[in-house]
DNA sequence: TGTTAGCACTCTCATCTCATAAGTGCTAAT
DNA sequence: ATTAGCACTTATGAGATGAGAGTGCTAACA
């Protein structure tokens, strides 16, 4: 059986108005609200028939229908409408972002915190992978006590830091010493490489070879994403929301959001030609709760990785409001990075600027 | 009116019974369980005498009775007791703490988890103050973008960094110059020191005067304890326990958690004379919501303040279980730092070795 | 052949009643 | 001071009931 065009139409005003309502949809409310001219038998007719296609579902004979996952998908892919961002929410934008701080972490933060905000949903960020990313400066600083502190950070002005131990005999100088070698055998390389060279790098080293390999052993630590990577803003949000009126729905939801690596499981994997990604409960993909939804952007701009944020929350999400805030947001960034490059430098460039 | 012996017995018996059972205590089953030889009609003469004054309510008549907040403050103070850890529980304890990394951060993590998985209940840490700390290390490194990054660390190994600007003309050697100067100054004063000398310090600067400012305000800044200072785990854990069977309850918990901020303010504020605080909703303590109760514990072993730990829950916790862990997990926590400042140095101090 | 009116059927939901069980407070006896 | 006994209160769970919503089907219609 095909889908007619009266059959889309009807599928489109089913889940918009389930995003809206939350309420089953019935065939009368259909016909009285967005498809007068029709009867409500008709309607009935064409639900029946779209439920055999598996795009609706009823709970029980008389409770109206609701959209199936697959009947999300299909209205992501042909039949949402996007909206746009009021004059207010744009300004709530500009405002986030206008901070002075030009300090990376600060905006994840208020990157996440504003689409939490504005899609009133909770938000999940991930902070882009090290491992991609170029040294800049490692330089390695004395503690005292038998160990000194390593310093790396990259071109993206991502900071890792860690403890490693040296030699008893090294004293302050000589870790210096060790340091301007090591940090300038790194520089401009890619953390990813390190691993690549790592047998050449350590077999040309004789007297830091000690050092050498612990800062390597670290380096290579800094390629996995930490706890700290991945942010979870605005948790309380799914109250807003009805599905989570059932506390057997909040417990799932808390349970998952509560683990790091389940979170990251669920928003890393990201295909880097799509720009937006969805994924929907119970699609195959293992990581995402039967009953979440997950929808992703992996921004970058000016060449820049700058991360993957999204909202996590009900099947029965506000998809058009969600990609329409996650594409304004990567807008906004996108102007921010670009302008505060040719504030100073101008050292832009397109190569990795996302379909 | 006066507590006779058999009030306060009573009283244990309800507070431990309804600890444990999380049902309203009836005077039929104190008298078969616990306090056999008397009848039920003497005991409920006692409890209407405790209810009377104020140690016990009812939620309606045929309900039994329930401990108020003051029956529990009481029951802290000299009714409860304290029970040991079980084997398991002590060799889990043991395990989690032996791992070799040294690293501050990993401990603090390992005895947050700790605490929630030994209690069953959400646990809230905060990192020790910086401000108390003195300044091991100061170095300011080169970012090649008209900025530098400062690194200090502390005596306890406390890390903070943040971006500052620096005069346009100022090369890498005359940055390493700067730093070098910089870091000699501040070497073993004490962040809380920096802002009371502030002003002598800026005026001896002559040729580093703005990035000595610069500096300074960023020391400033890590006296304020940070988002990641404040850590949560365990969150889920609220589930197990019947009150937060009610989605009203979840929603007021998952609402204050989720604000690093109130969580700071709930669990700050420590008298450091006392060990161990319990917070008891609706005492007359703002930060802390009515319907919760908050345990903590201030650690210092060896001369170092390791942060404050605990739980929080509902007001019906299982207040000797959470603090014979909390003891335990601080012994644990002493002998590990002490046995590692054996095994190096021995530089431990008994100066601020709490009571 | 597609559309529609009409109607029986199903299911939920809120409300009511009712009996039961639990627990208390009070009184009078010990 | 303690206790047995009993009336009183309240929660809880199990039907019963009726209203309301929505569907599926059938037969008539254009």
């Amino acid at each position: 059986m095909k889908m007619s065009d009266r059959k889309k139409k009807i599928l489109q005003i089913v889940v918009d108005e389930y995003i809206n309502t939350a309420v089953p949809v019935s065939s009368k409310s259909i016909t009285e609200k967005h498809l007068t001219g029709v009867s409500s038998a008709t309607v009935r007719n064409e639900l029946a028939s779209l439920e055999e296609l598996g795009y609706l579902t009823q709970f029980h004979t008389s409770g109206g229908r609701v959209p199936s996952p697959q009947a999300y998908r299909f209205y992501i892919e042909e039949l949402m409408q996007k909206g746009n961002l009021s004059e207010k929410d744009l300004d709530y934008i500009e405002q986030a972002f206008s901070d002075k701080s030009h300090d990376v972490e600060h905006l994840i933060k208020s990157v996440s915190s504003v689409i939490s905000e504005l899609t009133d949903y909770t938000s999940v960020a991930i902070t882009p992978h090290a491992d991609e990313e170029t040294i800049r400066n490692l330089s390695l600083l004395p503690c005292g006590d038998g160990n000194a502190l390593l310093v790396i950070m990259t071109s993206e002005r991502i900071l890792r830091d860690s403890f490693i131990e040296i030699p008893e005999n090294m004293n302050d100088e000589d870790l210096e010493k060790a340091s301007k070698m090591i940090g300038g055998l790194f520089a401009g390389k890619a953390l990813a490489e390190v691993r690549e060279t790592e047998e050449q790098i350590l077999s040309d080293f004789g007297q830091y070879r000690q050092v050498m390999s612990e800062v390597i052993e670290a380096l290579k630590s800094y390629t996995r994403p930490r706890d700290e990577d991945i942010l979870l803003t605005g948790p309380e949000k799914i109250f807003n929301h009805p599905e989570y009126e059932d506390i057997e729905n909040v417990k799932n939801f808390l349970t998952v959001i509560s683990s790091k690596d389940r979170l990251a499981d669920i928003i890393e994997g990201e295909d880097d030609e799509i720009q937006i990604n969805v994924k929907i409960g119970s699609s195959g993909d293992k990581d995402v709760p039967d009953d979440c939804s997950v929808v992703t952007a992996t921004y970058s701009a000016g060449g820049k990785n700058l991360g993957t944020y999204g909202v996590i929350g009900p099947i029965r999400m506000d998809y058009p409001k969600v990609i329409t805030v996650l594409e304004n947001v990567g807008k906004a960034l996108e102007s921010l990075v670009n302008g505060k490059n040719k504030d100073k430098k101008d050292n832009s460039g397109n190569e990795r600027k996302g379909k």
